[in-house]
DNA sequence: GCGTCTCTTTGCGCCAGCGCAAATTCGATC
DNA sequence: GATCGAATTTGCGCTGGCGCAAAGAGACGC
């Protein structure tokens, strides 16, 4: 692990209230990982031996069903901690992370888990609140899924993944790594079909510019001007 | 309180390993509450004062979308702590509680949450599974709302239902609490149309029996039997 | 016992979006 | 720069399940 990432780490919420000495006591405990674009950190179902911090990339959290559709969960960006399911008193990982560019990640054995807790101030009070938002992230998306249309489903995930994962650039916000339409069909419940014919739309209105494996919004605002103000169902 | 109430806290999880003087000085920072039917525990949106255990009762957590619609996230039994969305780091409820029958909880402001967390052993690291379990739980439904279709939704909802709040009968597990064909659809993000054709179907075939806000699941096993063995679609 | 209200059932037409198929485009590789 | 493979686009027919409407069926109050 390089100076640059020890100081990268040190900002984290996760850390920002730790000793320099506790710190450093953590970072020796840990195992540095580079898996390369496409590449599981870890597997669905899979013993949940280690928890890891993200240091640079990007990783897809994916569910498999038995009938082998996949659904993305959430994307994970740099700074995140991931796989904390053995914290959260899950034996096994409930999805995949699979890298959706080339990673650098840290590695601990979930058995640290505790004194990462006990040694430092604000860690467990981090993880609970990194852990709410993510419920209610899902939660949010749950509730998309049942009331709303595929339309607006889409236009909510690109929404999301541009403001989460998205860099700023000339022509808009362009999301940070390769993401086909298969992608964002596993993200909203549907097909890659779909997906390609609702984005023609949108690109032909000047909302988004597309590309191949690649998004960029140009109008966020003009994204989801059709969510709203529709009659309920039932 | 009742002394019923007390030796029942005793035996939860959550407390179990509480010094017997420090339930009681806990239980004697509770308000006892009762609630009649169909009232909120506390409403989405509202500022998170207070974490609750629900004591006896069943409990419906909905989530409203600003177009109106409903969608069901879950139903707490007796025993679960329900309203800690302040300990998650939220400061307002991300959905409403609603009592589906009478209901008796206590309440402790959310500003005691850390004094549990430092005074009963193992608190903090139940809640943390609680939590686990729950987002778990969430992601799965989502998954299933993105891959199945609204036929296999239903039989799973009444499967879980039937296992979580089911009271065992002659005729089958019947679930524990008032639940109308609106109820399902706004869990499986369906309409109460469908839901009732579809359970008209299941019940013709003898695998579940209907009533007026009532159902009981005579053979849970073929409730699910046509959820495998599906080719994935993409 | 009667009326009312809510929950449930059932019929019918329609359409969003899936499934399948084929063409096209874009990168990457040699 | 020719070839190959993966990602994307686009057409077309079909159907699951919604929307609307109206009729039954319990439960509950008076």
């Amino acid at each position: 692990m390089s100076q640059l990432d020890r100081s990268l780490i040190a900002t984290l919420p996760l850390f920002r209230s730790a000793h320099p000495a506790e710190l450093d006591r953590v970072l020796a405990g840990a195992r540095p990982l580079r898996v390369t674009k496409g590449t599981a950190i870890f597997e669905q179902e899979a013993e949940a031996h280690s928890f890891f911090l993200l240091l640079d990339g990007h990783i897809r959290v994916v569910k498999t069903t038995p009938a082998g559709d996949q659904v993305i969960v959430r994307y994970i960006s740099a700074g995140e901690m991931i796989g904390i399911a053995h914290a959260l008193g899950r034996d096994t990982y409930p999805a995949s992370a699979i890298a959706a560019v080339d990673c650098v990640a840290l590695a601990w054995p979930s058995s640290l888990w505790p004194s990462f807790v006990a040694q430092i101030p604000g860690f467990a009070a981090t993880t609970y609140q990194t852990v709410g938002s993510r419920l209610e992230d899902v939660q949010a998306r749950l509730v998309e899924m049942a009331t709303e249309q595929v339309e607006q489903r889409v236009a909510r995930a690109l929404h999301r993944l541009a403001e989460q994962s998205g860099r700023q650039t000339e022509a808009g916000r362009r999301i940070d790594f390769p993401i086909s339409r298969q992608d964002i069909a596993e993200m909203t419940g549907t097909t890659l079909h779909t997906v390609s014919r609702l984005l023609a739309a949108r690109e032909a209105r000047g909302i988004i510019a597309g590309g191949r494996q690649q998004i960029t919004v140009v109008e966020p605002a003009r994204l989801l001007v059709l969510a709203e103000g529709r009659a309920p169902r039932g």
